[in-house]
DNA sequence: CAAGGGGATTGGATCGATCCAATCGCCTAT
DNA sequence: ATAGGCGATTGGATCGATCCAATCCCCTTG
């Protein structure tokens, strides 16, 4: 009863895991035939493969990963560092993007090695010594921003990767995906300006950083479209809670009838000061945040967000990554990705604002 | 200037990582003598091992991963299960934990494995494919259940591991930290009994639960060492948002002026009910919650929260696992850590209730 | 002066899977 | 009947680092 017989095959306690010359003997075949079973299987006959393969299944035996990665010169795993949050504030997006990256690579046969990194610099550190290491074929990047020295490092050692999140800066090296921000909060304006809004504010980041910049234009663009007003309907702030609500209270002193915030957190600001003025989330004022995180959904009213495709957006730095390798010399690669609004409490009530 | 010099030594494109053998060369000297400047500095008289090491440095060398796991028959590598949250609501707890054990397996010289998994049973599956392929050494577990099969299937193969999250069962198989939940509660309660309250409910899940058994134990017993009330003070529900409101609801009806949640998200049902019949977070009722989950901070009130020492548990969980690898046959080792109260203003304004 | 001894250094064998080139077996065409 | 051809199968060499045992060097001791 100690010694359970696994899934894929018999064990005995002790006894060190199969390998390809035990396969080989008991399926009285030579070694390479084992070899060919797993890697070329049309090469042998059929009755020599139904020999082998069950051989492997008996013996439960499954290729030992350093030996072959040793004489294949390739790892089979992907890289990706994960960001160590200052505030030991974790974010929620990047933790579902790494569930669905861990998905996405385990579903193409890879392995997904992570490593802690504090900085941009240490990171490239890091990747350096993973691959004089050989322990890893390629990485996958996240927390992309302006002036990024990874694209350009990891370029220049011709290191296959994929980043989530695009290159902002001029010169852009290396495949990435990422979300399309404008389309997010063009939805969600569009959602509101259908509900008979006509004063939206925009409750945003400060100029300059390009995500908040990619998200503005969507609403922007959406107003002017509908020919609704922008002048003085956009308010910044830095993420810090106080200071959202200092922006909130901006933008309600301009009589807006609802708001698209950037990010749920932002949202959530929002809502502490309309009841701070004795008004209610989504009867009152509407709102939309963006990311659709935990609390979206939990908050009362519930918060109408802009849910990310994280899934997909991990499958498809994979598969960019895979299309890489294949193809090293192949023109850098670009895909945005259309987000997908969830409409809740928060801007539903239309019949209490529809006189916008 | 395509061609920079990474931080740990020259790097023509194109050229491949170097070998030990091209260090023994530069070096003048033995392979092996290059092998035990590495793993043995004290055998090499100091001239000859500031020869090799220069000559590492020089050309930037790092042993080959695969190499080095295949001769050793160790990989140096811990994996971590990462389960793939149904609703895909990621777990802020998890995230954090999984961050600092990145941190601890790193500082330790453990290369990280993540891998997904749906099921316990398919998480065994995926444990004993890594073993088999001989990519890890040992695991890492979190999400831990009551009849947990993983403990037992791991303990009857001798893999090393150590558990986040304690073993309820009767019958416990390896090593494991976990956060002290009474002793959570307790420092909430105790807070909120020292400002003045005497009657403090219990917000929290349906009895069974492991963890909720043991932060509700120390809400009761800090109750009854100050002689306080427990009777009809404690309200169960699942996670849900609306079930935890209508639960909330019923422990408002009994008249508390305080309310300990069991979990952030509790916390923030009971602020929407406080809100609903026109009672203020904090300052009518005081409200405790636990985990500090990032949103705990962005409430308004901020609430106070009982934050889980992850960091020291994932410091934890490596250090017990190496010991395990050294010795092991040592009994299983089992760590409590004490979590630490953050208070905020959700359980401040003392003055204003303090006539309990 | 030769033998002894211990620290420092070395080459050969090995871990397990894959690459390569060679061989084997069998069927067809001459 | 034999050469030719092709599909199937095989052993030997190899990837890079480490284990092991042997050797080397230099200094001490009988």
């Amino acid at each position: 009863m100690d010694d359970d017989v696994p899934p894929g095959g018999v064990s005995r306690p002790g006894s060190r895991p199969a390998t390809m010359a035990d396969v080989a003997r008991r399926a009285q075949v030579g070694r390479q035939t084992v070899s060919n079973a797993l890697n070329s299987p049309e090469l042998l006959r059929p009755e020599t493969l139904a020999r082998v393969t069950a051989a492997i299944e008996e013996l439960g035996y499954r290729p030992h990963a350093a030996a072959r990665s040793l004489r294949r010169r390739e790892s089979r795993t992907i890289g990706h560092a994960l960001e160590h949050s200052a505030a030991g504030r974790s974010n929620a997006v990047h933790d579902r993007f790494l569930h669905a990256l861990a998905d996405a690579a385990d579903a193409a046969g890879h392995r997904l090695l992570v490593f802690p990194v504090d900085s941009h610099e240490q990171e490239i550190e890091r990747y350096d010594q993973l691959l004089r290491e050989q322990a890893v074929d390629a990485f996958v990047l996240a927390h992309t921003s302006e002036a990024d020295p990874r694209h350009r490092w990891l370029h220049g050692k011709s290191v296959p990767f994929a980043a989530f999140g695009r290159s902002w800066g001029e010169q852009s090296y290396g495949d990435w995906v990422d979300v399309d921000g404008a389309a997010g909060t063009e939805a969600a304006t569009e959602h509101l300006a259908a509900a008979g809004h006509r004063r939206i504010g925009l409750l945003g980041w400060p100029r300059g950083s390009g995500t908040g910049e990619d998200r503005a234009e969507g609403w922007r663009r959406t107003m002017e479209r509908h020919g609704l007003p922008v002048r003085g309907l956009r308010a910044a702030t830095a993420n810090s809670t106080e200071e959202a609500r200092q922006a909130a209270r901006v933008l309600l002193d301009r009589e807006v009838t609802a708001v698209v915030a950037l990010s749920d957190t932002l949202a959530l600001g929002c809502y502490d000061v309309l009841r701070e003025r004795g008004l209610r989330p989504g009867a009152d004022v509407a709102v939309t945040g963006f990311d659709d995180s935990p609390i979206a959904a939990l908050l009362d009213p519930a918060l109408t967000s802009v849910e990310q495709p994280l899934e997909q957006a991990a499958k498809e730095c994979v598969r960019m990554l895979l299309a890489r390798i294949t193809e090293p010399r192949h023109p850098y690669r670009h895909r945005l990705l259309a987000p997908r609004l969830v409409a809740r409490d928060s801007s539903r009530p239309p019949e209490a604002v529809a006189q916008g």
